[in-house]
DNA sequence: ACAACACATGAACATTCATTCATATGAGTT
DNA sequence: AACTCATATGAATGAATGTTCATGTGTTGT
């Protein structure tokens, strides 16, 4: 008889159980680092990427994004759809225009953390 | 005539010219915000989340990472090169075992960034 | 030398997702 | 009311990417 645990997904033996038993019982929910993962989907296209660091700098409406990157309206227009979803931007409605500025102060903390990131590895 | 700037990818007149090019002035250069997309796409992918959230825990061989997280070695395997070329994870071999940690103190800082994010959402 | 095991990796497949195209909505203008 | 303009959106297309399957590499033990 084989043991019943992980019959299907993992074909190796366990190695260390009590280490895989502890990191279990500390990691966060599931839920959580769904959660997590979907955020950081967020923030991991170059567009998006692009109009958020746009909007640290300035409010703007989407045709001026749409300039600044040289893009499509419509393109643009989607993607702050997504950015809106994850509630990192926010729309001022303006008569026919709609003014587009960061609703997450964090916004700036993340991409400083991701800049010292990459600017670490250049050492190598 | 019609104005030669930007003939083909945008079909809306420029509302504001001067903050769109004041924004320009000041964002980071493409390159920079290339790169800085291509670190969290690392991080916008829930089992990778899961390899690194159980890494924060304690280092951990291929096989025990498998386990933890229900899932084929290969997979796993797959996912540690992907952190592993971002340089978020390094490994170290002791036999044939090869275990796995962070390789980078900002990983935390990141996550933790994340978290408040996530947790002030609720707050709608 | 051979077998067993931990891990790595290439190709194929399936899914996700960003952009385009066409069109809709909604506000201002004449 | 008709028209223009800024924006939103649904469907389709094409590219990127995660997992599986099969197999390769390198180390340990006999």
């Amino acid at each position: 008889m084989i043991q019943k645990n992980e019959i299907e997904r993992c074909n190796c033996t366990v190695i260390h159980q009590d280490v895989v038993d502890n990191v279990r019982a500390r990691m966060p929910s599931d839920e959580n680092l769904y959660d997590l993962a979907d955020l950081f989907k967020v923030f991991g296209d170059t567009t998006r990427i692009q109009i958020l660091s746009g909007l640290v700098e300035s409010e703007m409406c989407v045709c001026d994004i749409a300039v600044l990157l040289n893009m499509t309206q419509s393109a643009i227009s989607h993607q702050l759809k997504v950015l809106k979803d994850a509630r990192l931007v926010k729309g001022r409605k303006e008569g026919k225009i709609v003014y587009y500025s960061l609703d997450d102060h964090h916004v700036n903390n993340i991409f400083k953390e991701g800049f010292t990131h990459i600017n670490e590895d250049k050492h190598n």
